[in-house]
DNA sequence: ATAATAGTGTCTTTCAGACATTATCTA
DNA sequence: TAGATAATGTCTGAAAGACACTATTAT
């Protein structure tokens, strides 16, 4: 056993200085996503300030220790500042932390990916120059600040895989949706078409949708619009549809 | 549009002090589990300074930019101070920030589940008192360091999670461990027992290990060894085991 | 031979995929 | 009515659960 120090916790905090030690810059950013005009889309920022001034980005920002009681704190303040709403669904995702991804230094930035209905921020977006939606395809092409292409990446290939085993994607969508429109969303991000059956079927049967008895008509046969069951943020299938 | 700053990046990089603003601590917390004697365990050192001198933490340390590259130099140095090793799975699981988790101010760790087997580092670890493993399910009822209880409790329940759908608890077994030792392993992890058959079938068919031709007989009729192939570490099947 | 543990054979159940069919709207 | 889209019926196939059975060791 080593002796533990005599002096007391007290006056070890008494004397305590963090700014002694050299830190890294924490960050929060935020992959917010939508589902609009049947794209997938994800909000950017242009920097205004050095370092990358000029350059689209994730939105994010400095941890703000007097603001932030916690990261999730940071990470909605953040979102609201853009889009002036705070979205349904958040979750963290990774922790991106080097030496080389920052010029200004060794930095951290936790990564948070969200979802959003379009129609609940679109005018907010509208009114600022600095902040837009971007097709999440032509987003990937793009050259973007730091090492946000690989966050944006990284947040995509999450919500894909939840698109095998969830409905948490339709936090994308409005509150009342149709299961048509759903299935498209999910299929825009998995790349490919599902079976209409098996994309009803599980998510009836698991009851993760609630019937408002109004319907939507586009074309052709009108479509039931569902609300979301609280149940469903959570549920995942016991059996992935096939990746 | 704003206008650009008329500075040059370079110029304002020269000017930037990154000590100028209020910035968490920042540190790396590891959950290394082993599987030994019929056990789950978690390797837990007992803290020699201020803050939670005495108590038990999970093996972390602050990120240090000058010896540390990124954040996973940051977790396998820590771990290789406390076992002598680096684990053969470690992945990078959530990150914890607020204020009040540490006395000394705003702090943020990025927490990392790490795997080994038991006789890899086991006499380092006997060689040291202020370091060992401790069955899990006692951790849990310890009073652990910081919030390290919830962070021990998050990688549990990961860890539970991938026993559903891969086999990668098999990094807490040695190299070469046999069909029925694993199927324990989950069967600690999930709380209860699996069926035989089903456990069996789908690893053989999905070709996740290699018959190394040895056997082991402990009691009864010998059982082969295997050795895990490396598309397993990734590898995760289609459909869970019921939870 | 018996106890103990490893490993297999095979039937049932569950649920996704395939795909044809029916339903309900607009023009 | 035709065209479009929504929704259902129903068969097939893949893979997990149940559980009885066989195999191989030590004593």
């Amino acid at each position: 056993m080593h002796p533990p120090d005599q002096i007391s916790e007290a006056d070890f905090l008494a004397e305590y200085d963090a700014s002694a030690f050299p830190s890294p810059l924490v960050t929060v950013d935020a992959v917010l996503f939508t589902y609009d005009a049947g794209t997938l889309k994800v909000l950017l920022v242009k920097r205004s300030s050095h370092p990358e001034q000029g350059k689209w980005a994730l939105p994010g920002g400095f941890v703000d220790p007097a603001a932030d009681r916690n990261l999730n704190d940071t990470a909605m303040r953040v979102l609201k500042a853009k889009t002036g709403v705070t979205p349904p669904y958040i979750e963290q995702l990774a922790t991106y932390g080097d030496q080389r991804r920052d010029k200004r230094g060794w930095s951290l930035t936790v990564s948070y990916t969200a979802l959003i209905a379009h129609q609940a921020c679109q005018s907010f977006v509208d009114s600022v120059d600095d902040v837009q939606w971007l097709a999440l395809d032509s987003a990937q092409r793009k050259a973007l600040a730091f090492d946000h292409k690989q966050l944006l990446a990284d947040a995509r290939e999450r919500l894909r895989q939840k698109a095998l085993y969830s409905i948490v994607p339709a936090y994308a969508l409005p509150e009342t949706f149709t299961l048509p429109e759903l299935q498209t969303l999910h299929e825009a991000l998995l790349g490919k078409p599902l079976p209409r059956k098996s994309f009803r079927r599980r998510i009836e049967q698991a009851d993760l949708v609630m019937d408002t008895g109004l319907k939507r008509t586009e074309r052709g046969r009108p479509a039931a619009l569902y609300r979301m069951r609280e149940r469903a943020r959570d549920f995942t299938f016991l059996r992935n549809l096939e990746a």
